[in-house]
DNA sequence: CTTATAAGCAACCAGTTGGTTACTTGTCCA
DNA sequence: TGGACAAGTAACCAACTGGTTGCTTATAAG
């Protein structure tokens, strides 16, 4: 096997994002993270130190992601809602590890610089669409805002079918609905 | 001290909710749970058998009544969600431990027997409201129930002070005014 | 080819954890 | 009052967990 130290903690880096995401910090196994990275936890610890140190890598990394991968379109919300779903779609890790996040470290995990930053720019954006009168300025940008990453986090329902494959289509489109209906000027 | 298996009992349940509610379930430790009920692990073995049954129990209990709890009032549900919104306020530990359980046992933690029922009461309810046209039927019963379970999780800002003893109230207008805008007829 | 260096590994260690056991103590009824 | 049974306890155990160590091996410069 060819010795690259680079692609080796990328793969640790992968297995602990897997890990994380399933079991949580408390719940997660340095054996398996080094067995499923094909590597062991020597290296792990060489290049992360701890358990806790790994996680702040993979979760700095992913929820910065969450807040910074996807541009804001003030003059359409449904839109960016929408496209924060999908997000959520192509990376179920993603909300997963936001969540694990949140309640095993606190708020103060989200409160992070990268997040801080991409936050305000998407506040602000709102806020002078609102002046525009693009969005409706019924709610605060900072509430408005909220709103959505709050709907954005919608499951499927108690009784739904889990091998229903529209399912997550016709949730993506009540978010829509549901920020147009908020954010609708007048 | 007086022997009261009943009180040995309920103070073991409270421990471990208050457990389970910080740490989940990986994180939960039974050597706390017996410390801060006042009992011992052996208690906690002979009264729920295991780690993941004590969960069990501590988990139905609140996640029924999580659903169960708050009546829905169709003809008014702003107010509906306002009171759930309360009620997480009332009890913090209702939805941390609710967001465990999904995290830790999947989806399937919530389909339990008194969930079910009582979210399909509520799904009625919505649904006659709407055949009424005192609720939008811009979305289905179950899309806007959905939305409410949802938008109650609403969290203060990134940007929130802490020490801000209006957020709540302000976050609790901010879903009833959400609610009224996606529920309101015509 | 030699050798310095970094990458990689298996075995190990000490502290912790869920779970059990052997024993003591309070309660209540015959 | 005495004894049977349930409540309660502390000490214990095996398995596991995060973390470390001493050693081997690939790589590449000189």
């Amino acid at each position: 096997m060819k010795r690259d130290a680079q692609a080796t903690k990328q793969r640790i880096f992968e297995a602990a994002t897997a890990e994380f995401a399933r079991y949580g910090i408390a719940g997660a196994r340095i054996d398996r993270i080094a067995a499923a990275s094909g590597s062991n936890k020597a290296m792990i610890y060489a290049y992360f130190g701890s358990k806790d140190a790994l996680f702040d890598a993979v979760g700095v990394e992913w929820i910065s992601r969450n807040m910074s991968d996807v541009p804001v379109t003030a003059h359409d919300l449904p839109e960016f809602a929408a496209r924060l779903f999908d997000q959520y779609q192509t990376y179920p890790e993603m909300i997963r590890l936001v969540t694990w996040a949140g309640l095993e470290r606190g708020p103060e995990a989200n409160r992070i610089e990268p997040v801080l930053t991409s936050y305000r720019g998407k506040l602000q954006a709102i806020a002078r669409a609102q002046q525009e009168g693009i969005v409706s300025d019924r709610f605060s940008a900072e509430t408005l805002l909220e709103l959505i990453l709050t709907l954005i986090r919608m499951g499927p329902g108690l009784n739904a079918d889990p091998a229903d494959q529209d399912e997550p289509l016709r949730r993506r489109q009540a978010i829509k609905d549901a920020v147009a209906a908020l954010a609708r000027p007048g």
